[in-house]
DNA sequence: CGCGCGCTTGACTAACTTCAAAGATGGTGG
DNA sequence: CCACCATCTTTGAAGTTAGTCAAGCGCGCG
């Protein structure tokens, strides 16, 4: 059983389904409103998902890591359109088997409830930091989601180009690069490659990406408001 | 049982289980992080579900609307805050017995599901939205939203403020304002009252409010690009 | 009737985009 | 193996958009 799949549960069984595949930079994996027939899980490299506006802007509402599954659908077509956003290795999983086996194993079910409920509180993020946040906060927050995801200590490595960032955190490619520049310059982090990251200083690049409070107090005044 | 529970499957189940309340212009319904032990239901009125920076700016996820559900939660509790965008009527449903009943009536799971994926897919528009449009494109495609869900030809009402409004859109209070009253200028609505448009050029405004292509064609390359 | 709050408008400022051009980088073919 | 070319990144300068600050207006509430 190939490693990528052992997180999951039932992974031998799907893994006796997937089929491999070896992506150039910026090959399509599906369109947005192909039919949606396979499950993809990243092997190596990255996929973006993303949209386009009617007159070609685009928005990458996401980025998949190796270990990230996609094109999970409820529906009968795809949502959003994938593409290597690198030279990449996909697994690609024929859907109506993979359905079978969750539905006769809860506890691979439950699992992928878990990521789209996880894949939800993402995009919460995600709107979170392009209503509020200044162009430095997005940048900041974007590499430390990075880091989180890569969990290769200091370094970060970045798989797609500035145009996908912007695209990505609502800026311009050159936004993207000048506020890396800056933050470069103030010692957050040093930059031997455009992809390769070294975080110097990962608290004033935390203090930057502002994360969301989370108030915890119980509202205690609540049951008072409503008729028995 | 109460109109605007016909809708749903089970709904003479769910009224039985349910309470009202009024809550005034700007009451908490539930905090974000708080146990998430009820659903909710909009009765008349509108709610907004909102998220906070750790340095007060907030971002409005999200409106409900008469006849929207929220607060249905697949972890132990909310992921957003919710409060009354005006003096509203909500129906508060216990989350067990609910849940209970959504198990055993399979109609009832399916439509909870449809919303959840609903829900989904309109977040990516608000993602598309935000990463992408001017404050007049951003601005127009509210109001289409709006004009939309509330379904009263080519009355709008809205009962949120300026400043909700901004907060939902990215935008300043009086970005809203301005950019409000310039569409208003170019003839794309009236508006009798803050609160209150009439729609009188809606090609217009959904011109401007761009919405994503929709690509249809069938990806027939695919399959080459895989090995058996 | 007066007060307060939210909406609206104006003038100015800051932030980001746009346009342009100069380095890097990596892949290809000679 | 090296040189060339296309592409992406980076930097600079000018332009636009939306934000900030401030004041006036109007409505609803007390």
């Amino acid at each position: 059983m190939p490693a990528w799949l052992r997180a999951l549960p039932s992974g031998t069984e799907l893994a006796a389904l997937a089929t491999l595949a070896t992506l150039p930079d910026g090959a399509e994996v599906h369109a947005e409103g192909a039919p949606a027939r396979h499950w993809h899980l990243v092997v190596a490299g990255a996929v973006r998902l993303s949209r386009l506006t009617s007159d070609g802007r685009r928005c990458v509402a996401e980025f998949l890591l190796p270990g990230d599954i996609f094109g999970i659908e409820d529906g009968v077509v795809h949502a959003v359109s994938a593409e290597a956003a690198c030279a990449s290795l996909l697994a690609r999983i024929p859907r109506r088997p993979a359905e079978a086996l969750a539905e006769a194993d809860p506890a691979l079910a439950s699992a992928l409830r878990d990521l789209t409920l996880a894949r939800f509180a993402h995009g919460q993020d995600r709107l979170l930091r392009l209503a509020c946040l200044t162009a430095t906060e997005r940048v900041a927050s974007f590499l430390v989601e990075m880091a989180e995801r890569s969990g290769a200590g200091d370094e970060i490595r970045l798989p797609m180009g500035r145009g996908d960032i912007g695209d990505h955190l609502g800026l311009r490619p050159e936004t993207v690069c000048r506020t890396m520049a800056q933050l470069c310059r103030g010692g957050a982090f040093a930059m031997p490659a455009p992809n390769r990251i070294l975080v110097r200083d990962r608290a004033a690049l935390e203090a930057l990406a502002l994360r969301d409070r989370r108030p915890s107090a119980p509202d205690r005044d609540w049951d008072r408001r409503w008729a028995a």
